[in-house]
DNA sequence: ATACAATATTTGTATATACAAATGTATGTT
DNA sequence: AACATACATTTGTATATACAAATATTGTAT
């Protein structure tokens, strides 16, 4: 991923404008395998990231702010997000009796069935990904990336 | 950017994984902060982008698959990007004379002049995005990248 | 010269995302 | 109880992006 020849320029660029650059290629590439990976579920990263959520529950519902606090790109509009996913029937919702302004989330059986072919495809998509790099280096990407 | 707390989580990430993870955080925060600066312009990333890539040009026309190859996140759609831009009077479009089926983009005064204020913005939320890591940090850091 | 393929861009359409306003529910104060 | 405020989600609307099909132009082979 040599950022000179992606973005066929030739002039200098300041160190930490060549690292924000570069860390946003090295996204687009993250961003690309991965959108490949859950194309033939019909379903994005950022929906994907959802059901790992809800599965992560083991059978507690959740509502849309707790699904929101974990999602890894946080966004405005999780309630229409989670409308795909029940047209999908991956998970389903209901009103949460204790609260009725709150919504209970839970993933559902197909939902769980799905999400596990899908880590199949989506581990191989992240080994791909960072194949070039070995242990030490990806331990010390994690340090530097922390400092942010 | 500690992950853990950042997606509220308790479970055990392969390293691997939670480099993927961490790089789309830190890419998350870069896109926030950089974003924020151009909102007063009313311009996005992408738009930005374009007006850098046709400044770079130095008078010479551009046409759409030149912009497209030099573009960091490359998009399917420059066509109506550049018609954003035109309509705001920062670029012009004419048809290329001796190829007809290019165009050749141009950047106007006004664009440039409006870029030069955005270099400002946009340097500022650079050195924030950065500065936590020193140039030891940073050179580590587009050396791991470029492993990708 | 005609037909066909290749190139460059534009347009249609569907989906995704951002932001603000609206809705419905719960809680605290007087 | 009546009111204002806070909370959780939904909805309206505008904009952004992805993908494929359509259009227009050029180059090439026969």
């Amino acid at each position: 991923m040599n950022i000179e020849k992606y973005i066929k320029t030739s002039a200098e660029i300041p160190l930490n404008k060549k690292t924000i650059i570069h860390l946003m290629l090295v996204n687009n590439m993250i961003k690309e395998i991965i959108g490949e990976g859950l194309k033939s579920f019909d379903v994005s990263m950022q929906q994907y990231n959802v059901l790992r959520i809800l599965r992560g529950q083991k059978g507690n519902p959740a509502n849309l702010s707790t699904i929101n606090e974990r999602m890894i790109s946080k966004m405005s509009n999780t309630s229409r997000l989670v409308d795909k996913l029940i047209a999908k029937k991956l998970v389903c919702r209901a009103i949460c009796e204790s609260n009725r302004r709150k919504v209970e989330i839970v993933i559902t059986e197909e939902g769980l069935a799905s999400l596990e072919k899908m880590d199949n495809v989506i581990n191989k998509a992240e080994h791909t990904i960072t194949s070039k790099l070995n242990t030490k280096e990806l331990e010390t990407l994690n340090i530097l990336l922390n400092k942010f």
